[in-house]
RNA sequence: CGGGGUAUAGCGCAGCCUGGUAGCGCACCUGCUUUGGGAGCAGGGUGUCGGGGGUUCGAAUCCCUCUACCCCGACCA
């Protein structure tokens, strides 16, 4: 394509309401504009990647057999009522009325309508398994839309959704989706981790979620050092420390802690490490007006998806008042302690494992040393109710844990009968008797997927795109074009080269000064650079420079539409 | 939803406190010069100062109100 027949709306100054670096560059290189909150058009060159991240997801979806449809956005209420999310998804959920004031809502996700679709269409366990997907814009209305198209409202996804006359057949396609999603993450060029996760508000059991690395992704996970275990940490397992509880050395004796609430105040005043500390924390319990103790050691966070499917505490989980704290401990929250409670304490297993530990008292400035389970307090009910962190056992057994931000890119369910059975979707299988249908699914988040890339591959001249996905896979500069009759024989000449042997080139036939194409190009990000100049003509050279490498060189002009070719086939290997 | 903030040219901002002329940089248009790393000179303003109401002789500026957007906490691809 001819640069000077795109939209090329390239800035110097970044928008003030972008936080994140692909927020930003994605404004500055004129990929996308916002409309409104959480919902942006794509320009041409935002779509030129965009539509290359799709061809590759609708690839490996072919190549495993799924058929793509394509579903409406807009959904009728019936259908959302029949699974019960009318009533259960929440503000999330965009409702419409139409001019009859029947009630619809912009698609979030499309479970109800494949699933009304597949018990219309499918009759006989003869047609299973099958698996559909479409790639079709979403809407959830976020309550807090930011970071770009990286958690928009309105987004593009691909979903796909499979249907089984059993759970056996069900495993089986959801294997081969996550050796699918592997590939297509690979393809394209992206450093993720597949992780084990929560099954969060679409259900079913089994659930793990792709998630491409980066400092600035919303999600911890936590993967192990030497096997393959890898989770999001909301739901990686704090596994019981191993060996024996030490004895206890010392008898319990109490301090005076004038002014001392946090761990770090009250750990800095007595001299000990948060290690040999337990804070205490207030929670709703499941019963009306009930309190629970949550014990943690000091250097621990709670992990609020844990606590949250304890069945003594209430969802989702909230903190007690500082009312609530006086009430049940006397105190202020900074010296609570489990002892004398008279609410239930469930202990963490990393807390229920320490010995002469620090606690406060329930009593302002005073804290408790030299506590121990068993001896001063009764042994405690204990749970996994934290947040793992670096250096932990790795919960399969093998390694050490380490913690990464991750966005998530992709997630797939096994979701079972939950919509099958709800809306009655069943098939006939050898005897002539009905089947509810097993179901899963899976999503992968294409328009966030471009961030994500962005978000991995930049530096401080702009994007570096993986060539898979980039806008252009070359960029043809011409030094001076306008003055120099040679330059722009051979650029036009060496253009139509480039295309026949079937390389995406961006011509830049703009009459601008050097420096701003070459700023132009590196700020979007292309891949693979040639300069042509009088300079090298008189050489029979072109100048070529990898959007990564330091230096450029001069290679030979004869040559160069082979040179190309082979970095591109370098990086598809 | 809870808490905090912003709204002035396409973008980034000043002006507001102390009411009186609409301003700067970038971008954009015209001309000349320049031409391998975001050029220089000269000229050009493209604006409902977010909307509505009020105070005043006079409002970007003061008051009321509405709206939109952004940031910090509970969700998701």
């Amino acid at each position: 394509m001819r640069a000077s027949q795109l939209l090329l709306s390239t800035t110097k100054e970044t928008p003030a309401d972008a936080e994140v670096i692909s927020h930003q560059l994605m404004l500055r290189t004129g990929m996308i504009r916002k409309l409104a909150a959480g919902i942006y058009t794509w320009l041409p060159l935002g779509l030129r990647v965009l539509r290359k991240v799709e061809a590759i997801v609708r690839e490996e979806m072919n190549r495993i057999g799924a058929q793509e449809v394509l579903m409406p956005a807009v959904q009728p209420a019936e259908l959302w009522q029949e699974s019960g999310r009318w009533g259960f998804y929440g503000a999330e959920l965009l409702r419409l009325k139409d001019r009859h004031q029947r009630d619809f809502c912009f698609g979030p996700t499309h479970e109800e309508v494949i699933t009304d679709m597949a018990r219309r269409e499918i009759r006989s366990y003869k047609q299973l398994p099958a698996t559909f997907y479409q790639i079709q814009t979403k809407f959830r209305d976020e309550p807090r839309p930011r970071f770009g198209v990286m958690r928009a409202r309105e987004f593009l996804m691909k979903d796909a959704y499979s249907f089984h006359i059993d759970q056996a057949s069900l495993q089986e396609t959801y294997e081969t989706m996550h050796a699918t999603y592997m590939r297509i993450f690979a393809r394209l060029g992206l450093d993720f981790r597949a992780v084990y996760a929560d099954t969060g508000a679409i259900g079913g059991s089994g659930s793990q979620e792709f998630h491409v690395l980066a400092a600035s992704g919303e999600d911890a996970i936590a993967f192990s050092d030497t096997s393959d275990y890898a989770a999001n940490v909301e739901l990686a397992e704090a596994v019981t420390p191993a060996g024996k509880r030490p004895e206890p050395q010392q008898p319990m004796r109490t301090v005076d802690t004038p002014g001392q609430h946090s761990i770090e105040e009250v750990g800095g005043f007595l001299n000990i490490t948060p290690q040999q500390c337990v804070k205490t924390l207030l929670v709703q319990g499941a019963k009306k007006d009930e309190v629970i103790a949550l014990v943690l050691r000091g250097d621990h966070e709670l992990n609020m998806i844990k606590v949250g499917k304890l069945t003594e505490v209430a969802s989702p989980v909230t903190f007690a008042s500082n009312e609530q704290v006086r009430g049940v401990a006397g105190c202020e929250p900074g010296s609570l302690g489990p002892l004398g409670l008279k609410i239930p304490v469930i202990v963490d297993r990393a807390a229920a494992h320490l010995a002469d530990f620090v606690c406060g008292a329930n009593q302002d400035g005073k804290h408790l040393a030299d506590v121990n389970w068993g001896r001063d307090l009764p042994e405690p009910l204990v749970a996994d109710l934290r947040n793992v962190v670096e250096g932990d056992p790795s919960p399969d057994g093998k390694g050490k844990l380490s913690i990464a931000r991750g966005i998530e890119v992709g997630h797939i369910f096994q979701l079972g009968t939950k919509y099958s059975a709800a809306m009655n979707a069943a098939v006939l299988d050898q005897n002539g008797q009905p089947v509810v249908m097993t179901m899963g699914c899976y999503g992968i988040g294409v328009s966030r997927v471009v961030a994500a890339a962005i978000e991995q591959n930049n530096d401080e001249r702009g994007i570096i795109w993986p060539v898979a996905i980039a806008p252009f896979q070359v960029a043809l500069l011409p030094m001076n074009m306008q003055k120099s009759q040679r330059v722009r024989e051979a650029a036009e000449q060496l253009y139509q080269e480039l295309q026949s042997a079937g390389i995406d080139v961006l011509f830049d036939d703009r009459p601008l000064r050097a420096g701003v194409m070459f700023a132009d190009i590196e700020l979007i990000g292309i891949p693979h650079r040639l300069v042509l100049g009088e300079r090298g003509l008189d050489a029979g050279t072109i100048e070529y420079q990898g959007r990564r490498d330091m230096e450029s060189q001069n290679l030979p002009l004869s040559s160069i539409v082979d040179f190309i070719q082979s970095q591109l086939a370098t990086a598809h290997a």
